[in-house]
DNA sequence: ATCCCGGTTG
DNA sequence: CAACCGGGAT
């Protein structure tokens, strides 16, 4: 029992350098330091099974025997936070202000796409505004429901997972630190991956801000190995624990700019979070899928012209103008799913999607990959 | 626009 | 084996 436990040593981490530098692939230049946790990960669940070394105490961490960190009481009131779920958001938060650091160039991207929201920022002051300043495309309401018919049929990845299944049983502060943990791992594509890491953290009682900020950097990378971007993601999410504990009591921020101030959390995740983890909706979480799937439907095009949404951060922006506050939440799973099975990046299964008729890119991505550029008809 | 990293797809 | 995928940072 016991045994090899995770690469914590600083030999055992040298002598896997030079392992995965002879089995990796470019190694041009310098290969920063690049450890692979790959060979190590294979071992893993054993790994998990086995006991701690106790002079290794890594995972030492005092079980959540005080978990309650206690200091509640300062709980950060909901500063910025608007709690009008039901009312339109107030939306100078669609252009995240002052995000991080300076303000991004996504803001100006958001005004332009939206010159009629920036108004409504600065004068209605009233809930009723309506939610629809853009034109809702047509038939948005049949498709809708047609790709709601799609997915209830065939169960897509993407319903067996997701970060709000993270800690469900968790005590509340907790099981937003996992949502905040499991979105930043998470790639849609490959839940099951996702999960896994984030089971691992679980089990190695890493899923909580005190934990994450005592353990080594390396362990976590082990842990996380299979997510893509592990290196990266390790580091995101010690800063992250360090951030939590020392401003948030451990907790995770409650605002949307707060959450974007995170490393390694943007808008897409910033969005996820706020629904998942705080119930409230500030905007649509806007991914590659959603991205894609709105501009095949037509449903979103940029400001003036009828030219396709070039980022997800304009995409969002678009849907926001016309779609329906209540189909906020949803239409995020609705279209991952359906972007997973039906709607594919590539070779759309046009001729089993139910709402063909209505797309007016069906059918039109005929893979003429590189051949001739050339027209068509 | 590129890179990060490994998996997947063609 | 090459191209692509993914969210964010730069």
């Amino acid at each position: 029992m016991s045994l090899l436990l995770l690469p914590r040593s600083s030999e055992a981490l040298r002598s896997a350098i030079p392992f995965s530098v002879a089995l990796g692939r470019r190694i041009n230049g310098m290969p920063k330091t690049r450890l692979s946790p790959r060979l190590l990960h294979q071992s893993k669940t054993e790994v998990l099974a086995a006991d701690p070394k106790p002079e290794l105490r890594v995972f030492e961490r005092k079980k959540r025997a005080k978990e309650t960190i206690e200091v509640e009481e300062h709980e950060l009131k909901p500063e910025s936070t608007p709690k009008k779920i039901c009312g339109l958001p107030d939306i100078e938060d669609f252009a995240y202000k002052s995000a991080k650091g300076k303000s991004k160039p996504i803001t100006d991207a958001v005004q332009g796409v939206s010159g009629v929201a920036a108004r409504i920022d600065s004068t209605e002051s009233s809930d009723q505004v309506k939610c629809f300043m853009g034109e809702p495309p047509a038939n948005w309401e049949k498709v809708l429901s047609g790709i709601r018919t799609m997915r209830s049929s065939e169960g897509a990845p993407v319903d067996t997972m997701g970060c709000e299944k993270a800690g469900g049983t968790l005590p509340p502060k907790e099981r937003r630190f996992a949502v905040l943990v499991s979105s930043l791992l998470s790639s849609q594509t490959k839940d099951q991956v996702n999960h896994g890491a984030v089971q691992r953290l679980l089990e190695n009682g890493l899923l909580t801000a005190e934990a994450l900020d005592k353990a080594d950097e390396t362990t976590i990378r082990t842990l996380i190995y299979p997510v893509g971007f592990y290196t990266r993601k390790a580091t995101n999410m010690k800063k992250i624990a360090k951030i939590c504990l020392l401003k948030y009591n451990g907790d995770i921020p409650s605002s949307l700019e707060d959450l974007l101030a995170l490393p390694g959390i943007g808008p897409k995740m910033a969005h996820l979070v706020m629904h998942i983890a705080w119930d409230n909706i500030q905007g649509i979480c806007v991914d590659t899928h959603v991205h894609r799937i709105c501009n095949r439907l037509g449903w979103v095009r940029r400001a003036g012209s009828k030219q396709k949404t070039s980022s997800p951060e304009e995409t969002r922006v678009a849907l926001q103008l016309w779609l329906p506050k209540e189909e906020w939440a949803p239409i995020n799973p609705l279209l991952v799913g359906f972007g997973q099975t039906i709607c594919t990046p590539l070779r759309p299964r046009c001729d089993k999607c139910g709402v063909s008729e209505l797309c007016p890119s069906a059918f039109k991505e005929t893979k003429m990959k590189k051949t001739s550029p050339a027209k068509k008809s």
